[in-house]
DNA sequence: TTGTTTACTTACATGTTAGTAAGTTTATTT
DNA sequence: AAATAAACTTACTAACATGTAAGTAAACAA
């Protein structure tokens, strides 16, 4: 409700996705936010609350769009471009994928903030996983083994292009987002 | 030439693949390698000549890994099974891939790291991208698009992929590893 | 044998990090 | 009007980071 905190949560967000974890600090986000330090500790006292906030943050807001969805009756190809969006707007903003940034730091992430992102990625992979599935059985989409590993490949390919993109830049996130569509649709 | 060097660049390229670029230090190194802090300064005077060093190295090797291809004649299957191995051989150590790694910290990088970091991935992607044309060619391979646009694609995928088994771990890996095979093969 | 280079160590400078303790201001409740 | 709670700041600590300067012991070269 503070909305104070609420910037904090965003910023933290915003330097995970573009400096990454160990790369940003308190002070980062105190300077952006024109408050000192400790500020910031007074809501999250350790950086590993922070990371587990966001991470909260953003299951809630995945849950939310995906109940969205649900009432929108949006069909699997439109469930599936509508995720992939959150990708190309990500690449468009020059930020990694929280997944893929904090994927990266996986070990030296405290326990709490590796059960967070193991409980995030889980839950995306599958609901893709039953996109992916259904938007088969209507004939939406075309694909060889499970679902789950579909889903897993998707992933991690939307994860990586964003990294690829930052060192090769070009146009490289947008030739791979092509690629993966072609080969899905029939 | 020297023991300690060629250390130095050993252990600095497995905390890049474990910790991170910004989360090793050279006293890591120093540490495991039972030397002063100021011994690994003396080879290699910044952490940025010490990335730039680490990534030459990987390119020297990859570029002795492919010419010795061509003296063993391997076809393109082979080639490309071979490259994937480099993969499995990493998720099996519980390692990332180094462009992976680098790549979800290239804001951070010093632009001399960056440079030689984008140099590898290029060389990297190209290789693959000639083997895929190659193989399709000679009708190994099947799939739509251009042989870059698929090199992208793969290498995306296998450096996601890693990444995504740090998370989930279980057998995420193999699956995308066997996921991306079924596809490409006719 | 003397001088130089190699491969370090000791010791230190400087900055940054996460984190804490205690105090202050402002708003809200009783 | 007094007490309390929220939202901070000030001021600090301990640890660690990158990096440097100066010294040293051993090997090697002239």
């Amino acid at each position: 409700m503070s909305i104070t905190r609420e910037k904090i949560l965003e910023l933290g967000e915003f330097f995970i996705q573009t400096k990454g974890y160990n790369a940003f600090s308190y002070n980062d986000i105190s300077k952006e936010l024109g408050v000192k330090n400790a500020a910031i500790h007074y809501y999250f006292p350790t950086k590993a609350s922070l990371g587990i906030s966001i991470l909260k943050n953003n299951i809630l807001r995945f849950e939310e769009m995906t109940r969205n969805m649900e009432i929108l009756k949006h069909n699997e190809s439109q469930k599936l471009e509508s995720f992939i969006k959150i990708y190309v707007k990500s690449n468009r903003e020059h930020k990694i994928c929280l997944i893929g940034s904090l994927g990266s730091d996986y070990i030296t992430l405290d326990g709490s903030v590796q059960k967070e992102l193991t409980k995030m990625t889980d839950l995306i992979a599958s609901w893709l996983s039953e996109v992916l599935e259904t938007g088969r059985e209507k004939g939406l989409f075309q694909f060889k083994g499970t679902a789950h590993s579909r889903a897993l490949l998707l992933l991690s390919n939307l994860m990586g292009a964003l990294q690829l993109a930052w060192i090769t830049n070009k146009n490289t996130f947008k030739t791979i987002h092509t690629t993966i569509l072609e080969e899905l649709y029939i």
